[in-house]
DNA sequence: CGACTTTTTGACCTAATTCAACTAATGTGG
DNA sequence: CCACATTAGTTGAATTAGGTCAAAAAGTCG
């Protein structure tokens, strides 16, 4: 199960023995959070850094209108909060869709890893500067792309990270949001979320159904959505698709 | 001049005398690049680190369907490429638009930094914390604001981000950017980003003309754009308003 | 079962794009 | 320095993509 974590950074470097059993170790303690409650909130300044270990969470923002804007969706293996140490409170916060498991590091783990795990401490910022990257494509997904092409490639990164954790080996995983929150993630309205999965639906891409995401084929719906994973820098490339 | 960087790394902690003067050393080298070149391009792998020293340049990403986003916005004081150590290829280009003076820093300036200057080397991680909070602020912009207030949300930001390297000091910078690459940052086109100038201008909130951005009454601006400078943790408050 | 949430659909409306023309600025070579 | 070329900004009109409103259908959960 928490070996999500361990997944995801052997995709940028093997890991030591020695490394990979202290990860477990510290990993090992999970709580379990309802759905629909924050991790973290937009202000605060935890002092431990979190890690979803099952399930899947948003990081958002509400905008003084009362908007909320997602752009990041979090799934197992991913950290909430590494800016910890350097920044003194969180600019957004972070909720889960579905329940979640959730692995707490306590400061001390944060600084055995600066101090004492050189290897770790380059994995976490591969890692971090992953979801830079993911960001960036985020905003190119929104300024260029056609709604219906927009969710699409949203699929198609998921895909592909739900690959590297485990979570689906044959283009079928959990996808737990609603429309709503589909639109609140792309900047679409919640009745043209549905009209553009209609689209996809219609013409073969893709189906949500029960919570859960079907691509019948890959490839296709890859050169629908153009999308190009560089941006996720994995080493193995079988991963990909 | 080159001293755009320490200044905006004292916005996070104080330097010691000893790292600022290693800095102005390593910085002091610059060549100078024609507007509309490339300072890096997607996926290339440049060995060296560069810093703009003064002129204006954009991260950005060509679609396949050839449509350009542009992402961030780098002035003075702002790295190109920190991930460079990390990463193997870069994931998008970065041009100049206006001339820009580039300083460039060699491997072995960046293993300094890693090995021998802790300090500076958590002022850099908070640039680029900074850096991953501007690119979630630029989505909630695209996703929730109605094009008028995006731009002038952008305006305020450019506008803190000047003062903290003293570009201005009286809500009046230089911003060299065409209309079109206006659009092409906020998912406008260029005919709506024309429009909605003439708005922002009509309104008495902000001015652009000889690439040059005056803003009359900052309050009113940043009270229209809802903006809020907490993403850019900056720890001196004066800089903000 | 009944309350509630989510999905789906239709009708209408508005915001934003596209197309096209024109003006204003900027730059270039003779 | 001027004539010409090129790029950038401005405006209007037509079109369309996407949003809003409203209501029904389907699913979820106590």
């Amino acid at each position: 199960m928490s070996d999500a974590l361990i997944r995801k950074l052997e995709c940028y470097e093997p890991l030591s023995d020695d490394d990979r059993r202290w990860l477990l170790s510290v990993t090992k303690r999970v709580r379990v959070v309802g759905p629909h409650q924050d991790l973290v909130q937009e202000g605060h300044n935890p002092s431990d850094v979190q890690v979803i270990v099952e399930g899947f969470a948003v990081r958002y923002k509400i905008t003084r209108e009362g908007r909320r804007q997602i752009f990041a969706y979090l799934i197992a293996g991913d950290f909430c909060d590494l800016h910890v140490a350097i920044l003194k409170s969180m600019d957004h916060s972070i909720g889960t869709v579905a329940t979640c498991r959730v692995a707490t590091l306590p400061p001390e783990a944060v600084s055995e890893i600066t101090v004492n795990r050189p290897a770790l401490a380059r994995s976490l910022w591969w890692c971090s500067l992953v979801d830079e990257g993911t960001l960036r494509e985020w905003i190119v997904n929104m300024g260029q792309r056609r709604p219906a092409q927009r969710i699409a490639h949203m699929i198609c990164e998921l895909n592909v990270r739900m690959r590297v954790v485990n979570l689906t080996n044959s283009d079928t995983f959990i996808f737990p949001l609603t429309q709503a929150e589909i639109g609140d993630s792309m900047g679409l309205s919640t009745v043209h979320v549905n009209r553009s999965l209609k689209e996809l639906r219609q013409a073969g891409y893709v189906s949500i159904r029960d919570q859960k995401i079907v691509i019948p084929d890959i490839q296709r719906l890859i050169e629908f959505a153009a999308f190009d994973p560089a941006y996720l820098h994995l080493k193995a490339q079988r991963i990909v698709a």
